[in-house]
DNA sequence: TATGAATGAGAATTCATTCAT
DNA sequence: CATGAATGAATTCTCATTCAT
């Protein structure tokens, strides 16, 4: 799991960083956000975060590498659950989405990846990728076993992905949307993909 | 027209340093994009651009004033196309997406209203609705008319939005790919929009 | 005495810690050296040098203090030992490297008085400068009983001490140039001064 | 020469802060010395000086460049001046004194090599060494022609090094002080290696 | 028009210092 | 005694901005 809040202090008030920190960078990105910012969202200074982390990129760091094991998760998870390759990555999308705007506290959209440091930028490249692989693995799946129609996969990857990363450009978190999103956008992002009768 | 260089030097100067401004903060955001920068871009020093621009500020409000331009072309075009609201549709995330990845010079993305001045953000903001409701409108005449299934609107047209929005994220330049977004996004966005038989 | 652990385990705490403190500062100098290098020197926190100090001031302010004290020794052994004034010189020089090279921790180097506290500053300069006079004295002396020559007494003591005091700069503790140090500085810091037929 | 100021304006603003930069590195060290203090000696922001540097770390650099520079030409001095190796040894001497009390600007002593970047530590190292080769050489040279008595030669060329580095720590820019330095250090210092008829 | 030189505000980062435990 | 957690001040550094030329 995503550094669950189950150990020690220092992890718990580490978590509640990244949280917090992963709000701010979705709302203004990396250099519109300043350590002042996540840090009054936690009622401390900025100078108390660096006794957590050793760097303003050390936190977005921190941020992806979260978020990749939440992606990893909601993958597994998709998986898990069995069913059409059209089932997965409709699971898939609900998982992502509910990362981003659930109570599990906002995942970091990794959309700054050049600001990483090289050794951090390859690390996170690499879960990346995989990850967009996996994800079109799915949609793969889904043609080869009939439940999705034939498309350019990667073009569809990564318009799906897409309009999950950009949710946080819209939703300022109240709840109503929340459930619009996790309850549509399965539907919405996957019609196109399902496979149906030609016209 | 939204880059009319109908005249003197100036205005051509000042539109290409639009372009330049687009596409910087399209690759690296408001805060992420210094002056110099975007100056680099045209062989420039930072100290030159004020000659065309108050502020920084006033550099990516004209980004968004001309973006809205293109956008309301965009807009203009899909409607002036005629056909079913679903065609309405296509069109107009094609001339988007065209927008973005074409020759027109990069639209820069609406990503950072609140960085914007009050007076400009309001501004802006309402351009910005008022194009989300057309949009938003031309579902609705797709329902209305049969072309498009039943869905929630609004939530249908921010992924739409999004996913469009997102490609500058991933998108790099290469006109290969960008053959295969505009190609590709109006099937792959539109597909759930289709009203098919019921299964 | 200069390091006098006489009794309980406090002064021998604090009596390490000085010599750590000194060992920083000689290499580091008083801004460069932190308290974290100090605490880690002595395997402890930061914060645990304020049970024996008040302040990084005070830190320095003792290592001169200490400092001061085994010049005095040194000064007091060179005198005890009798001879002609050079023989004073030549002791007393051999005296002070050694407490910059000897097994007596090393004794630090005041470099740095105008860090101190105006209080703490005036009265090291007191000491500082009764110790130069004593110093010059000692040429003095020799000049007077012949067995040294003429010369700018200041310039010759400045001279002199610096060249030991320097001696931080490039010595890093291994136990063969530390022999050299003792064994040469005495001649060669004297040549000089040794009082010789006219050419 | 060492950026002798005869070029453009640019070239000669950095010169004069280099020079002020040397003579706060000398007073208070490396990490002693902010910018502001190397600013306010030029009558500037701190901000302006990253005009001319990219870093405080270059800023050093450039002050030891110099420094080395200015070696490299009392050096060049001493050795036309020809004559026995103690000639050259003294003239090197009065050279070098003079370098940092002299009108030439002060002369940075390079004593915090530690602070410098890798590669920048490397190549002022390298310069530091052949320099101090070359005094030692200085030395042997009088050993062989019979004008400096048997000596071990790498502790006389720190000795004498070291009394000439430590002046800034007690000179304070009085211009009689500074002509009894030129003066006197000559034959301070080599008293001790003029060779002489055993007593 | 455009640049060179400089400034001031703000951001990241370090560090001495405090204090409850 | 010693540490963990935090703070506030100072420092380095960046950047939009200005202005004389």
């Amino acid at each position: 799991m995503a550094t669950p809040p189950d150990e020690s202090r220092f992890a718990l008030q580490k978590d509640r960083m990244l949280r917090a920190a992963a709000q701010c960078f979705n709302a203004k990105g990396y250099s519109g956000t300043s350590l002042k910012d996540v840090a009054a969202l936690l009622g401390l200074t900025d100078a108390a975060l660096y006794y957590y982390v050793r760097n303003k990129e050390e936190l977005v760091y921190l941020c992806y590498v979260r978020a990749a094991d939440m992606g990893r998760e909601a993958m597994a998870a998709a998986v898990a659950g069995g069913g059409s390759g059209l089932d997965k990555v409709r699971r898939y999308i609900a998982g992502h989405a509910e990362g981003i705007v659930g109570p599990s506290g906002p995942m970091a959209i990794m959309s700054e990846i050049p600001s990483l440091t090289p050794a951090h930028r390859d690390e996170i490249l690499t879960l990346s990728r995989r990850h967009s692989r996996a994800f079109e693995g799915l949609i793969e799946e889904g043609i080869a076993d009939g439940s999705i129609a034939a498309c350019d996969v990667r073009m569809t990857g990564n318009a799906i992905m897409g309009a999950i990363n950009w949710i946080p450009k819209w939703f300022h978190g109240d709840a109503a949307t929340a459930r619009r999103i996790t309850e549509h956008f399965p539907d919405i992002l996957t019609g196109s993909l399902a496979a149906r009768p030609k016209s």
